[in-house]
DNA sequence: CACTTATGTAGCCGAACGGCGACATTTTAT
DNA sequence: ATAAAATGTCGCCGTTCGGCTACATAAGTG
């Protein structure tokens, strides 16, 4: 499933608690923390703190991976030349 | 990439900034952070918020994964029925 | 119905976040 | 070598985290 934003996140988490049939309270005490945190992130908490999350994850056995290859294409991407870095040289040497 | 811990968010993150030819700055001003967050996460700062991290890697165009198809299977993984359940039934109805 | 379990909520607390400005250091370019 | 930019570090500060205890609802079973 594609992840992009902490909602996303948050139904990934319970969905695969729940297919582990494992409770709030058990995977709160596998990831190590408090089973609050773990309501607070499977209702898509976006302040919570990156290591737990990635702890969480790892204590439900699901993988991450991030990837460049992109769908949906917004606006300029990879310049093959850095136009930029030409045009600022340009204006420099600009006699 | 296969993202394990923060370290490895870091590192993808800021080659992809470098990448996409931006200094710290202007990612920051993209995400909507300040430089020195930039520094933090860059360098694996595990205690990062989350929602801000899924910012900076939609700045980046970076698609993140979830899955559960797992290559190294850690013990017991998938019951295929849930044994801990029926156990706690016949415990309970002993007699 | 009464009983157990799971889930969600509230307040208190120490600790850390992230922003800001200023400075030190490293890298890059001329 | 000189200048400029990029990167990294340091306090200060208001805000929020996450753990904790206790309580409040669901939700399921006898």
């Amino acid at each position: 499933m594609l992840i992009r934003t902490s909602a996303d996140l948050g139904a990934v988490i319970r969905d695969r608690r729940k297919r582990l049939k494992l409770d709030q309270a058990s995977l709160a005490k596998r990831i190590g923390v408090s089973r609050q945190w773990v309501i607070e992130v499977e209702h898509g908490h976006a302040r919570a703190e990156l290591g737990l999350v990635l702890r969480a994850l790892d204590a439900l056995d699901i993988r991450l991976d991030a990837s460049t290859e992109q769908t949906k294409s917004r606006g300029s991407e990879k310049p093959a030349v850095d136009i930029n870095a030409i045009v600022a040289k340009a204006k420099k040497s600009k006699t």
